[in-house]
DNA sequence: TCATTTTATGTTACCGGTAACATTTTATGA
DNA sequence: TCATAAAATGTTACCGGTAACATAAAATGA
């Protein structure tokens, strides 16, 4: 590999004047910095990000860490986030944490060895906040995004959703509809608290009764493996009065997996029972806008936490914590229904 | 940041003892290696891979460009990509290239600034060649993903595309459709060529007329900005006979944007017009799956994909190249119809 | 018991850059 | 013309690890 040192051979300098030539720092004649350009253009030499990291004790790099790239929602807001690091000079490492507390945890040591500048997490529950203390102990500033974390210390950008809660379950009532079942993500995310909690001030400002069994938990790895249907299929087994005419379902993946077991069930969306659901289905809703969504702005939370994630580390940001939340847009669409 | 100096002199032992300790080589005894390791331990020492990468010339790290994470279709890849890099102990740099070249000429520069052991690239046109030469100039191991180039060396691994075309076009015929226009990418893409050969063999075997008027190209910022509407606008404009009854669309994005093109313009799928594409249109596709599609394993081109590129950099692998070309499922479904 | 292995640990130099300081060259003005 | 300032370039040391070699400590055996 071409080092410094054989520019400056082949230019006839010290390393130190391709150094100055390369960061434009320093006095160069004219002259000089023609022949160690040459030199640089003839053996194609490219700066070693190693070498200066160790000096600059900067890497110019960013973590990202994310339940899965392939949710759209997350693509989106990976995407955002590339962006902006591209622009401001930054590079991003992908982690996909899989909602798994373990694989999260070797993510954070992957990063710390890597020397990132800073991470900028969706983390997989409240429980991460110990190994976001690790980061914070290793001087690395770390942003939130999408979800939060009782106790953590450090700017965040999430979407408001006890507000998208409400709004959806206000219009759910506001066509008629009283018995609402809730499909919800694990309460040790931060989301899912604050869309039961959502959901239950809703129907309490309604006077609206609560039924337990309205409510239930999937995680990701159980929505995967359909397990969705279970939940379902108790839903419809309770008495006529009592069986719910409309689902909200806590995130597009649980809507999608829902809709699925409707259908096998033999039910149809909107007509036998109408679906609500948080992010977008993305790309349908392109051509064919079906789900009632509170839909959020993903790609602006990967912009605006590596803004603030790189405001912080590089010092220019100092003052007190930035709580972000951006309020989902209430999208109505074919999903749901007037009884 | 603590050093292994720091390690060293709290546990009262040389910087290269403790090095040894942490990677498990030479001869440590068992009372210094705990002393060392309760050292490490107490002061949350971890190791600085910019260091070791000045040594060791390898970074465990790939680059990974494709045109845009929020593709689901790059997504998966992704996903598998770096699926297979965590099992391998590699981390991923990610690149959104927008199939602009320009930009992927800057992405080249960084990942080799960054000395990633190697690249994973989909590459944006037959002109990325030049870009991928400095990098194989460098030393530094390419693998193409879903998409080949003329004149290049190495491994790939992509979906058959002219088997995927050939295959949607019997589909078309054997509804009874003659008259198939087909709206591909840009031609200096392989993907497109392979398809234009399959659309073009597939009418000559059965014998029908093929109508320059009929194809046409369009590129991702043009899907984008909605341009398909215009191609599809011509299409229909053609006298009775020659109105296309079925589409052809070359990939995901440009079937999403010609489906809203037809539904602006008044015209149903399948009822008035049928419509195929390549690859899945995620995530509708788990409930209601709708597309006619030649479906491709994005996830398994980037796992092998990784798995290639591991293989030739770690030098596990010094044979001749291998050419992995996966074929298409044809999936069947509401779409199309026939005539 | 003491030379000889074997085991355990330490020293030095280097990877590829750059900060800080040193030195040389050129320009300036009395 | 020559002291002096300004400009241009060079030297040295260090960032945080580890390979290669050196040495000390413990184990072995005749």
């Amino acid at each position: 590999m071409v080092t410094i040192y054989d520019i400056a051979k082949k230019a006839n300098v010290s390393a130190m004047t391709v150094s100055r030539v390369i960061n434009n720092s320093g006095k160069i004649k004219e002259t000089t910095r023609k022949k160690v350009e040459q030199a640089i253009k003839d053996l194609s030499y490219v700066p070693n990000s190693a070498a200066r990291s160790l000096i600059s004790n900067q890497t110019k790099t960013l973590g990202l860490l994310l339940p899965d790239i392939s949710n759209p929602f997350f693509a989106k807001l990976a995407r955002g986030a590339e962006d902006k690091a591209l622009e401001l000079g930054y590079r991003v490492l992908l982690c996909n944490t899989d909602e798994d507390a373990a694989k999260e945890m070797n993510y954070i040591d992957m990063v710390l060895s890597a020397r990132v500048d800073g991470v900028l997490i969706a983390p997989t529950c409240d429980q991460s906040l110990e190994q976001i203390d690790r980061l914070s102990d290793h001087g690395i500033p770390v942003v939130l995004i999408d979800r939060t974390i009782e106790g953590f210390q450090g700017d965040y950008v999430l979407g408001d959703s006890y507000e998208g809660s409400r709004k959806l379950m206000e219009h759910l009532i506001s066509l008629g509809h009283h018995n609402i079942a809730f499909i919800n993500g694990p309460s040790n995310v931060s989301t899912a608290r604050e869309r039961l909690r959502g959901y239950l001030e809703t129907l309490k400002l309604n006077a609206l009764p609560i039924y337990e069994h309205y409510i239930s938990e999937i995680d990701f790895k159980n929505v995967q493996s359909g397990a969705t249907k279970k939940i379902i299929e108790q839903l419809l087994c309770l008495e006529p009065s009592k069986k719910p005419s409309a689902i909200f379902a806590a995130n597009n993946f649980i809507a999608i997996s829902t809709i699925k077991a409707l259908k096998e069930l033999g039910l149809q969306v909107p007509d036998d029972i109408s679906v609500v659901c948080f992010d977008e289905v993305e790309p349908v809703v392109y051509f064919d806008p079906f789900f009632t969504v509170a839909s959020q702005p993903a790609q602006e939370f990967g912009k605006i936490g590596v803004q603030f994630l790189i405001e912080r580390l590089s010092g220019g940001y100092q003052e007190d914590e930035r709580k972000v939340v951006l309020s989902p847009d209430i999208l109505i669409r074919k999903s749901t229904r007037s009884l």
